[in-house]
RNA sequence: GGUUCCGUGGCCGAGUGGCUAGGCAGAGGUCUGCAAAACCUUCCACAGCAGUUCGAAUCUGCUCGGAACCUCCA
C-alpha cells in the first residue's frame, strides 16, 4: 500500500505522514463555539476531520482525537463591549450561560450524528480547563512572554519573535506572516493602551461584576483568553508535541499562529508537526459566516427552512456533497449543487445497493472478459492511493462512479455475470461496502428500513406484477402512480422484477 | 496596503508537462404495454497575452477578475 501523504500548511508542502510514536496518532481540531447554531460551513472541518480520523485507523493507527467545545465565550476585540458572546446572548434570550451553552452543545451533537461524523475519542471543554489555562499563563510570565495590566495578561510577541527567530521559530511562521510588517499594517483600534504592542494578544482578561462567565485567577476574577483554551487542553491529552492539528484556515491566523507561541513557550516545542487545514464554504462567492450575515444553519438545511432554499437537503446530501471537493479547495452553495449531488449519491447509492444483491455466479472463468476485469480491479484498488493522497474523496468518487455502469450493467444482464471474475466481484463487493460505509460513512438516506414496510411493498409489488400479467393496466399503473405521489419509485427491469426506492 | 490563494465546458467540481476525471443538466439511441429507472453514444473546457519546451490547462512573467486572512469566525 502506499505511504500517506498529507499536506502541511507550515511546510505548505505534501508531506508523508510519520507519527511520533509508532502505531499512534494524535489528532486535535479545534471544535465549535457554542454560543450558536452550528452552519453549512461549521459542518465542513468536522466532515473532513471524521474523513482522517477514519482513514488513520483504517490504516492501523490508534487515534487519539481530540476536538474541543468552545463554551466560555471568548469576548469580541478589545474597545467594543466589555463582554463575551455568550454572557451577551445569554441575557437576551434570559438563559443561564450554562443552559445556553447546553442548548448549542446538544443541538451540535446532534448535527454531527446527522452528518454521520463519528464522536472524537475525548470532547473537553473550555470551562472544564480553566486551571490549566490558569496554570500555562502562569508559566508563560515566569518564563518573560506574558504580562499582565489591569487584571489582564497579555503575550509579548514582539519578545517571543525577537527570541524564537534564533531559533528559526519566529512569530508568522505559520501564516507566513512577517511581524514588523503587520506591526507596521495593523489598524488602529481603540483601547489598545494596555497592550504594549498591537501585535500582542491577551491570555487572561479582566471581567467586571456585571459580567457573566468569570473565574478567580491569580490576576483577579475574568476569563481565559482568546487562544489559551487550545494549548492547554491539546497539551493535556496529547502532550507537548503531537502529530495532527486540523481547523479551519480561517483559524490559521491568528488562532493557530498564537497557540503555537504559547505552546512553544511553555514547552519548547512547536505543538504539532502537521497542520490541515480545511477551505471554506462560500456563497454567491463569498465565505460563509456570521459577519457576513450568510449563514444557513444545519437545522435549516436539513428542513429548507431558509429563505435561499429551494428544499430541503438530507444530511447524507451535505456529507456527499463536501465530500465530492477536496477539502483544501473551496466549495460554492447554491441549490443548483446540491440538487446535482442529491441526484449523483442517489445513483451511487442504488448501485451500491444493486451491488449488495448480485449473486455470485462468475464460475464461467473461460467467459472473463480481461480488459474489464483488468478497469475494475484498477478502479478498486486506487480508492487506497487516493485515500493516501491527501484525503482526496473527490478521486475516490469519481471511481466509484465509473463502476456504477458495470454494477447497473451486471444486475440489467447487459453485461454477464461472468465477465469479471469471483475475485473481482468479491473485491468490488467488499470495497464498495467499506469504503462507502466505513471510509466515506455514507449511510442510507431512507429511514425505512424495516420488516413490516418492506413485506407491504412487497405485498404492492406483487399486486402490480399480477395485474401486468393480466394486462390489467389500469390497476398496475394506479399502484405504480399512487406510490410515486407518495415518493415511492418502483422500478421495472428486464427480467420482470419489480424495486422499490424510497425519494 | 500586507500575507496567502484561486480563475477548468450550461452548473458543480478532479487534475497535472504528452495518456479525454467524475457528478448534474442537454442531445440521440437501446430496453419497456406506457413511463420511470438502467444501459450505450454524444455536444460543450482549461480567464487573457507573451515566454520556456519537441510538446502546457499543467512551468515562468505580465494583465484582467475573484476570494480568504490581517478583528470573533470552520
Amino acid at each position: 500500500m502506499s505511504e500517506l501523504k498529507v499536506y502541511n500548511s507550515l511546510t505548505r508542502e505534501k508531506e508523508i505522514f510519520n507519527p511520533i510514536t509508532h502505531g499512534l496518532v494524535g489528532l486535535y481540531v479545534c471544535g465549535p463555539t457554542v454560543s450558536g447554531e452550528s452552519h453549512l460551513g461549521h459542518a465542513r472541518p468536522y466532515i473532513t476531520f471524521d474523513i482522517v480520523y477514519r482513514w488513520l485507523m483504517h490504516s492501523g493507527y490508534k487515534v487519539r482525537y481530540v476536538r474541543n467545545i468552545t463554551d466560555a465565550g471568548h469576548f469580541e476585540e478589545e474597545g467594543r463591549a466589555a463582554e463575551d458572546k455568550i454572557s451577551k446572548k445569554a441575557i437576551l434570550e434570559q438563559l443561564e450561560p450554562m443552559e445556553l451553552v447546553q442548548k448549542y452543545t446538544n443541538l451540535f451533537h446532534w448535527a454531527m450524528h446527522k452528518l454521520n461524523n463519528l464522536d472524537p475519542t475525548i470532547e473537553p471543554t473550555a470551562t472544564g480547563h480553566i486551571t490549566e489555562q490558569i496554570s500555562m499563563i502562569e508559566k508563560i510570565i515566569a518564563d518573560g512572554y506574558g504580562y499582565e495590566v489591569n487584571g489582564s495578561v497579555y503575550f509579548d510577541v514582539a519578545k517571543y519573535n525577537t527570541d524564537f527567530s534564533k531559533k528559526d521559530e519566529p512569530y508568522g511562521m505559520l501564516s507566513g506572516r512577517v511581524l514588523d510588517e503587520m506591526i507596521a499594517t495593523t489598524r488602529d483600534l481603540d483601547n489598545q493602551t494596555e497592550k504594549r504592542n498591537t501585535a500582542d494578544f491577551a491570555l487572561w482578561k479582566n471581567a467586571p461584576p456585571e459580567h457573566i462567565m468569570r473565574w478567580t485567577s491569580p490576576w483577579g476574577m475574568g476569563f481565559p483568553g482568546w487562544h489559551i483554551e487550545c494549548s492547554a487542553m491539546s497539551t493535556k491529552y496529547l502532550g507537548s508535541e503531537f502529530d495532527i492539528h486540523g481547523g479551519g484556515m480561517d483559524l490559521l491566523f491568528p488562532h493557530h499562529e498564537c497557540e503555537i507561541a504559547q505552546s512553544n513557550v511553555c514547552n519548547h516545542k512547536i505543538p504539532a508537526r502537521y497542520w490541515i487545514h480545511n477551505n471554506m464554504i462560500t456563497i454567491n462567492g463569498k465565505k460563509m459566516g456570521k459577519s457576513y450575515n450568510n449563514v444557513i444553519t444545519l437545522t435549516q438545511l436539513f428542513s429548507g427552512d431558509n429563505p435561499v432554499l429551494q428544499q430541503a437537503y438530507h444530511p447524507m446530501v451535505i456529507r456527499f456533497f463536501i465530500l465530492q471537493t477536496h477539502y483544501r479547495s473551496t466549495l460554492d452553495f447554491s441549490n443548483e449543487a446540491l440538487q446535482a449531488s442529491e441526484k449523483g449519491l442517489k445513483r451511487l447509492w442504488e448501485a451500491y445497493e444493486n451491488l449488495k444483491k448480485l449473486s455470485m455466479i462468475s464460475d464461467h472463468q473461460s467467459m472473463v472478459n480481461t480488459e474489464l476485469d483488468t478497469k475494475v480491479n484498477k478502479l478498486l484498488n486506487e480508492f487506497d492511493e487516493f485515500m493516501n493522497d491527501d484525503f482526496s474523496t473527490a478521486k475516490v468518487l469519481a471511481n466509484m462512479f465509473e463502476l456504477v455502469p458495470v454494477i447497473n450493467g451486471i444486475k440489467d444482464q447487459h453485461i454477464a455475470a461472468g465477465s469479471i471474475s469471483a475475485e473481482t466481484m468479491e473485491l468490488l463487493k467488499q470495497n464498495i461496502q467499506f469504503f462507502v460505509e466505513e471510509i466515506l460513512g455514507l449511510k442510507s438516506e431512507s429511514e425505512t428500513d424495516n420488516n413490516k414496510f418492506d413485506g407491504v411493498m412487497q405485498l404492492l409489488i406483487n399486486m402490480r406484477k399480477d395485474a401486468r400479467v393480466k394486462k390489467d393496466y389500469a390497476t398496475s399503473d394506479k399502484i405504480r402512480n399512487e406510490l410515486q405521489t407518495l415518493g415511492i419509485q418502483l422500478k421495472d427491469d428486464k427480467n420482470g422484477n419489480i424495486s422499490y426506492v424510497v425519494n
